[in-house]
RNA sequence: GGCCCCGUAGUUCAGUUGGUUAGAACGCUAGCCUGUCACGCUAGAGGUCGACGGUUCGAGUCCGUUCGGGGUCGCCA
């Protein structure tokens, strides 16, 4: 028998093919004895096939000694089953195994691999290979894959160029931090890996390319969420002589295809917020949509009120989480409490009218005051943060109303999908750490043109042409129109403070670039990790990653990273340190100026 | 760097105020079984309770330290 006469996948027999002759390959499932009679279910990426031996059957035998993820290749008959399984949709048919070939055995694998699966994440981790057999995970990766193939065909249908960009290139700090890689043939230099391939698509635009793309791997050296991982992949773009409306016409459009053909899903228009609105309505600059709970300010009426958590704070908001009093017990509020607690504020006040943390602080006229604004009504629950922060009011009321949601179960098994651009972004944020300011976005925004005199009096104001897609909380992606004019790019960079020379080390490339005639262009970045996330609905970005890391950034199944050779190191001229092991074993780095200590071990 | 949760057979978990020989299910091994599909039945093997230290007559259980995992804040232009 060959296995190159595989004849189809095992998931898609149906009651069609009864009477074909054929091989299947693939994985074995389960295998089950009933004494004379012996079923084993065959599984490839597909789904599962069931291969019957029966009493008479010569294979028998070998079919007894057949066990869990054998490799097995099987040619038959195919036939209509006498009793039929309708959950699995090969449940009607079988295959009448006349010739059987086992290509691989395997060891008992060390957890059952089943979607039902609740073993540990670390230990799926370690069998990565074992854990992507799961359907669920050749489900995520397939739809990954048909996701960059409609985006590929969709740009390339616009226009845009597929262009590489360095994966070995320059550290511009000013932004996450960097993977470095020493340089053997420099001595004490680096390269960095990109954070994004921002800079080389401008460039690209200088170049005259007018319209590029990329499917580009991005590396950040920073701490992992549940939706960060430090090697993640951006779909990348740029494209020239447009303004913000064309930019989010395309990729609003881009996603809407991709929910078309990935989905079958048709995405209505994206609705419009300014990030001012955003952050007063949600507390957030992402914010879900799929449920209500907004944000209402309660400062002025809270100041003049005798009750000293509110009349002392700058900044006293509510949300109202409307309708839903009875599903907080006191032990939930006290829950909520320590989960504000743990976002900075220092406590939560609450009401539900007949019970209230505060009423009895107030004026009968203060509390009725904050009732109507939080349009209170009988069965509903107000929450009440108070600070001098309002930045601090805002985020914490935001991350409140989201684990409201949660907790209440609105956001479990919801399909729903609500698609917003977020516009207007500040160009600045100030920096307490850094006594600055700094971009929020990056230094090469362009402000919008009726605030650019702003720049001089009123920097903080300033408004750019960035935008933000956001989809259920989740940012999809980050964009913005550039700046095309080398003066007006100087005094961003002079306002920033970066002082000369290390402008002209991080950004003299771009600075020089755009003395030789820039077309005004503008691009997005779409975190393709996030897209895939929220279309295959998962809340873990592993979910989507063949190979990804541990929230240390450790690859669990490769053990990376790792020490290397001492003299791999010397190679590279990084001789401050070596790697020695102890007496257990267990390696230990050492400086320099310890190699003394080890000169016995190391020679 | 801060905070929260978790760590007990191969796997998922239970384990009472600290007290006899640490249990269950699934998996695994052996036997039986002709229509199963989470097959069924019978029997069996399988444990450094993450590690180290402490309290105690006695620790899976209490305390401390540490390692590992997850979530989150900071961070992520």
């Amino acid at each position: 028998m060959n296995y190159n006469k595989r004849t189809r996948y095992c998931g898609e027999f149906r009651t069609e093919h009864i009477g074909e002759s054929v091989t299947v390959c693939g994985w074995v499932q389960r295998q089950r004895d009933l004494g004379g009679l012996i079923f084993i279910d065959l599984r490839d990426r597909t789904g599962l096939v069931q291969l019957t031996f029966g009493a008479d059957n010569p294979l028998r035998e070998a079919a007894q000694d057949i066990h869990t993820e054998y490799v097995l290749c099987a040619s038959g008959v195919v036939r209509e089953r006498s009793s039929k399984n309708m959950q699995i949709p090969t449940g009607e048919i079988e295959i009448d195994v006349s010739s059987l070939e086992v290509l691989s055995r395997s060891q008992t694998p060390p957890f059952e691999i089943d979607d039902d699966t609740r073993a540990n994440e670390l230990l799926r981790l370690e069998y990565r290979y074992l854990d992507l057999r799961r359907p669920t995970l050749h489900r995520n990766l397939m739809l990954r894959h048909k996701i960059t193939q409609t985006v590929r065909r969709f740009y390339d249908s616009e226009g845009f160029y597929e262009i590489e960009t360095p994966i070995l290139t320059k550290s511009t700090p000013e932004g996450s931090r960097d993977y470095l890689v020493p340089s053997r043939i420099h001595p004490g230099k680096f390269y960095a890996l990109p954070q994004s391939p921002q800079q080389y698509k401008q460039l690209l635009m200088v170049a005259g390319y007018d319209r590029y793309f990329q499917i580009a791997r991005c590396l950040r050296d920073e701490d992992l969420r549940a939706d960060r991982q430090p090697d993640f992949t951006q779909i990348d773009m740029e494209m020239s002589f447009v303004g913000m409306e064309d930019v989010l016409d395309v990729n609003e459009r881009m996603m809407r295809s991709l929910y078309k053909d990935v989905l079958s899903i048709d995405l209505p228009v994206f609705p419009r917020m300014t990030w001012r609105e955003s952050m007063e309505r949600f507390g957030t600059d992402k914010p879900d949509l799929r449920f209500g709970f907004e944000l209402k300010d309660i400062t002025e009426t809270a100041k003049s009120s005798a009750f000293k958590v509110f009349n002392e704070a700058n900044s006293v908001g509510v949300i109202n989480i409307d309708g839903y009093a009875d599903r907080f017990t006191r032990k939930d509020i006290d829950s909520l409490t320590e989960f504000a607690k743990g976002l900075g504020v220092k406590g939560l006040a609450w009401h539900k009218g007949e019970s209230s943390s505060f009423a009895k602080f107030l004026a009968p006229q203060e509390l009725s005051a904050i009732e109507s604004i939080a349009d209170f009504k009988p069965g509903d629950l107000l929450f009440v943060v108070a600070d001098a922060k309002q930045a601090l009011v805002r985020s914490t009321l935001g991350a409140l109303r989201g684990e409201c949601a949660r907790r209440l179960g609105l956001l479990k098994d919801n399909k729903e999908y609500k698609f917003l651009w977020i516009t207007e972004f500040p160009m600045f944020e100030w920096s307490e750490e850094e006594g600055r300011l700094v971009a929020q976005h990056h230094p090469f925004t362009c402000p919008m043109d009726e605030d650019i005199p702003m720049l001089d009096t009123d920097p903080a104001g300033v408004r750019t042409k960035a935008y933000d897609m956001v989809c259920n909380g989740y940012e999809l992606c980050s964009g913005s129109v550039r700046i095309h004019d080398a003066e007006l790019q100087a005094k961003i960079f002079s306002i920033l403070q970066i002082p000369e020379k290390s402008m002209q080390a991080r950004f003299g490339h771009i600075l020089k670039a755009f003395k030789y005639g820039v077309p005004p262009h503008g691009g997005i970045g779409l975190g393709l990790d996030r897209i895939v996330m929220l279309m295959v609905g998962t809340e873990n970005i592993r979910d989507v990653i063949a190979f990804p890391k541990t929230q240390r950034a450790v690859e669990v199944m490769m053990n990376s990273p790792d020490f290397v050779e001492t003299e791999q190191l010397r190679e590279l001229s990084i001789q401050h340190c070596g790697v020695v092991p102890d007496q257990d074993g267990k390696m230990h780095v050492y400086k320099e100026a310890e190699k003394e200590l080890y000169s016995s071990v190391l020679e």
